[in-house]
DNA sequence: GTTATTTAGATAGCATGCTATTTAAATGGA
DNA sequence: TCCATTTAAATAGCATGCTATCTAAATAAC
């Protein structure tokens, strides 16, 4: 008989951090599977949601809009420039910015791209009422913003 | 002037997929700081979890207990053996599993580490209410559970 | 104007996740 | 018993995220 009393209770189904992790994995193998067939991955697809809203945008913009490090978006935006969905230009105000411009291919992927994403999230939220889904983004919301102070 | 009337409004601030990735995120970098003095990462303490709660566990326990594929716990377990938390052991039972022990120094951990993810989970969480809380964990379940379909 | 600092991006290195494949052991069917 | 199939783990290869560091250009200080 040993005497497990002095371990706290920590329970992955009841910690915000494990459930958030786990909804999130899930849900980028749910969008990736979706838009495969279009020749896009996960990252790429978050950083078209930028570019199809506004182009000649800068990596420093791109960090800033998605939250991610200088780094990430760096990687991402090589292997979209090697799938032919961006290229790169020189900035006249600024000769070490380049800005990022989407190719004829990566316009037309738009529709497509944003339909799997909207299956997917509405797989997610199949059982959520109106009330629940604006509750539920409000308080990822919320969370969001706690933890970026 | 163009027109943009025939474009998908996606609003990634709207996105349950979107949030989902950014609170995730945010997570794991907060729990990381936390827990780096330990000497842990978060998948590290993930795993922990399981095996601060029962040892002899096998990779395919694990994989079942933390919904990820067999490559990333293999992967995972490595590094714990490296940094010293684990130990793997024959199975008299199946020549071919593996039985997954912990170190001492890893059942130390287990006060602080928790403590650690209780507090990033506190950040987050700060400003709700203990029914909204209950209420958030609930939905990310339900998220979980409509996608693990 | 020259120098110091800051800023934009590239790059190296690593963790965590995935798929696909391989190896070896266990199991099941004939 | 022998062979086919299944199963546990290892491994290769890749995407996405991070930190840390480097280069080159822009800006600020003097």
């Amino acid at each position: 008989m040993q005497c497990y009393c002095h371990h706290m209770t920590f329970r992955k189904s009841e910690s915000a951090g494990y459930l958030a992790n786990h909804m999130a994995r899930l849900f980028a193998l749910g969008l990736q599977e979706r838009i495969r067939p279009l020749g896009l991955a996960p990252a790429q697809f978050m950083t078209l949601l930028e570019l199809w809203n506004e182009e000649n945008l800068t990596q420093k913009d791109l960090v800033q809009r998605l939250d991610i490090e200088q780094a990430t978006i760096a990687n991402t935006l090589n292997r979209m420039q090697r799938d032919g969905l961006i290229t790169r230009h020189e900035n006249p105000d600024d000769r070490r910015a380049q800005l990022i411009r989407l190719t004829e291919k990566a316009r037309t992927l738009r529709e497509d791209a944003t339909r799997a994403a909207q299956a997917q999230n509405e797989k997610a939220l199949a059982g959520f009422s109106p009330g629940e889904r604006e509750a539920f983004l409000a308080m990822m919301t919320r969370a969001i913003d706690a933890m970026r102070r």
